[in-house]
DNA sequence: ATGGTTTATAATGTATACATTTACGACCAT
DNA sequence: ATGGTCGTAAATGTATACATTATAAACCAT
């Protein structure tokens, strides 16, 4: 060390470990597509972007290996994880039924309050649906609400844990004019059925919107294939 | 292990890291019930069990930590995560939703061959009632013979994390003289659905399974209140 | 004797040094 | 010129050293 080292603020604020930071940065990084699937992750990389030691670099790697964002091959470290056609179809598969079974709980353990904040967000999303971004993001609140009604911790990790390997697929989609108002009318039907407190009406509503969304997907990933790369 | 230094060949197959080699002791005596719930697990303490550095026993932390297995409390380092009662309410509920889903799935896309192999461990699971601990043991198979026969991947990975979970809870559980025959017609049952066919009786039979098996749990852990823990 | 303070030990968190293996390029032989 | 072999550089995997912080025990004051 033989530079000064003045002060070094902006990445730790000295409470949460250095690991968690890397972890964080990382996932962050992998979510906005830094780091393409099939690319490796070099230690020595991070370790100097990030200005830290490799060591919680290395333990910020293995969280994400056991999170499936990760894979650590033999000698040559951690590589993104890649998804291939079968495995997006099993994954769209188990999160139809994972947002069912959210929506089932939701409608039977939301309390007023939630159903009020899943209504407020369902409105918010009238105005905001000009930028793909924006929508996912808006579109991930109401989600997120309606797993966090579903009042079931391991639920909601399940959730997270599908919805940032689906996240890692794409950066952004391209979402056709007429989407955002079928896609309000399917988040309403959910809603309304959690909110009249019917299990099996909102289990079958939010299967249904997976569906369309599944098909969406497809269709997107159809209309990309033109830029097409490594996949 | 208190020798000098002989031959160290019994932990590492040399080819796998000694961070996967951690990690798998760690989750075995976790399992195990070597470590319980709320107790620390120092760094130091397993780098001289195991006979490794505190590096890789790190790395394994991080993971488990992933996992839900362990906590990491601010300066003080892993801690094995401990479930409350609302936590087991909750990892049950998502069980039961989670094998209707598996028993669905296998109803779906179970091949001959895989079907066998279910009927094939539940005939064997009437041979090998005796002992609690082998009785686990062939629910443990069954239920993975299932899960294998989704074929949904990430079906599978949700199914580990939730039953290392519960595994976590108690080491063994005492079963009742009766439970056996019961559970093998409750098995019979999901396995009569996966074979003919039919989804939604397969999903039914599973969640009723489950159902059972919770108040099986529940009036076990009463039960093992007067006693002591472990086994 | 009891409660608060202080100090010492130990564990965590991080960095760095070392070793082993892999990848890539140069060099030599045919 | 081409193919194979060898050597060097770099990255991973592991160990160890260092610093900071918490735990606890002991000591002092009241």
């Amino acid at each position: 060390m033989t530079a000064p080292k003045p002060v070094k603020e902006n990445k730790r604020k000295t409470n949460p470990s250095l690991a968690e930071y890397v972890y964080q940065e990382l996932l962050r990084s992998i979510r906005e597509g830094k780091y393409h699937p099939g690319e490796r992750i070099r230690e020595s990389v991070v370790s100097k972007e990030l200005d830290v030691s490799r060591t919680p670099v290395r333990e910020a790697l293995r969280r994400l290996q056991s999170e499936g964002r990760l894979n650590f091959e033999p000698q040559r470290g951690a590589v993104v994880a890649e998804l291939d056609r079968q495995e997006v179809a099993e994954l769209y598969a188990l999160r139809q039924q994972l947002e069912g079974i959210a929506a089932r709980f939701a409608a039977q353990h939301a309390s007023e309050g939630e159903i009020h904040a899943m209504e407020f967000i369902l409105e918010k999303s009238l105005d905001v649906s000009n930028d793909p971004r924006e929508h996912n993001q808006i579109n991930w609140e109401l989600h997120h609400a309606i797993y966090s009604a579903a009042h079931n911790r391991f639920l909601m990790k399940a959730f997270e844990s599908i919805s940032d390997s689906l996240a890692l697929l794409r950066g952004v989609k391209y979402i056709p004019e007429d989407r955002p108002k079928k896609l309000y009318e399917e988040h309403r039907r959910i809603i309304a059925a959690i909110k009249s407190g019917d299990p099996d009406a909102a289990d079958e509503a939010a299967q249904d919107h997976i569906r369309h969304s599944f098909q969406i997907h497809l269709e997107t990933l159809f209309r990309q294939r033109s830029g097409h790369e490594t996949d």
